[in-house]
DNA sequence: CGGGTTTGACCTGCGC
DNA sequence: GCGCAGGTCAAACCCG
């Protein structure tokens, strides 16, 4: 059941698992103490969850309430509905790309007002799921990159399965004496 | 050839 | 009603 969570609450598959657990994702981003720490100040390459459901970073890195719209199925709609939950980091990095272990495909990209970096809108890749993500620089500082996730994973994160699946065997290897 | 990216057109909500 | 801004589509293109 989508929408359910509440805000700061997350399964493991809705976290960006692979940061977590991947050693080949950045390591500048320590999820753990961003997870345990909560929404707090940001710091140097330190992730910040700046949103939960109705607001979202405005371009002078305040939060600013949005309604909570969530498109239709026909293009460019909007419905007014809510519950679906959307989360927003901001990292201090040079890729505007979060490897976050899930796939994603770009299905556009535009130019927002009073920014002169523009906006990409990317869609996760798994057949079932339909999560997006917005990943946009922001203009003021043009180190932080603000990533706005919309839903949530209803299928493991693939990089997190592989690093967890040679990890369990050889638990279960040494659980055998 | 399949999957991902680019990009212009299109659609809708919102403010005036 | 009109124009603007944001979000999405889909054809063309690129790349391994």
């Amino acid at each position: 059941m989508e929408g359910q969570n509440p805000p700061f609450l997350f399964t493991p598959s809705q976290l960006p698992s692979s940061s977590l657990m991947h050693p080949t994702s950045d390591p500048e981003i320590d999820w753990v103490s961003l997870l345990s720490a909560g929404p707090s100040g940001l710091t140097d390459n330190m992730p910040m969850m700046m949103e939960s459901c109705s607001t979202v970073l405005s371009e002078n890195g305040s939060l600013e309430e949005k309604g909570n719209n969530i498109k239709d199925k026909r293009r460019g709609g909007r419905i007014k509905r809510t519950t679906r939950p959307r989360f927003a980091f901001q990292t201090r990095s040079a890729d505007d790309i979060l490897d976050d272990g899930y796939r994603w495909r770009k299905y556009g990209q535009k130019a927002v007002k009073n920014s002169i970096y523009p906006r990409s809108y990317y869609r996760c890749t798994h057949h079932t799921c339909n999560v997006k993500k917005q990943v946009q620089r922001l203009s003021k500082d043009t180190s932080i990159v603000v990533t706005t996730y919309e839903g949530i994973h209803n299928h493991p994160c693939e990089k997190l399965m592989e690093t967890l699946t040679p990890l369990l065997k050889q638990m279960q290897f040494l659980s055998r004496f």
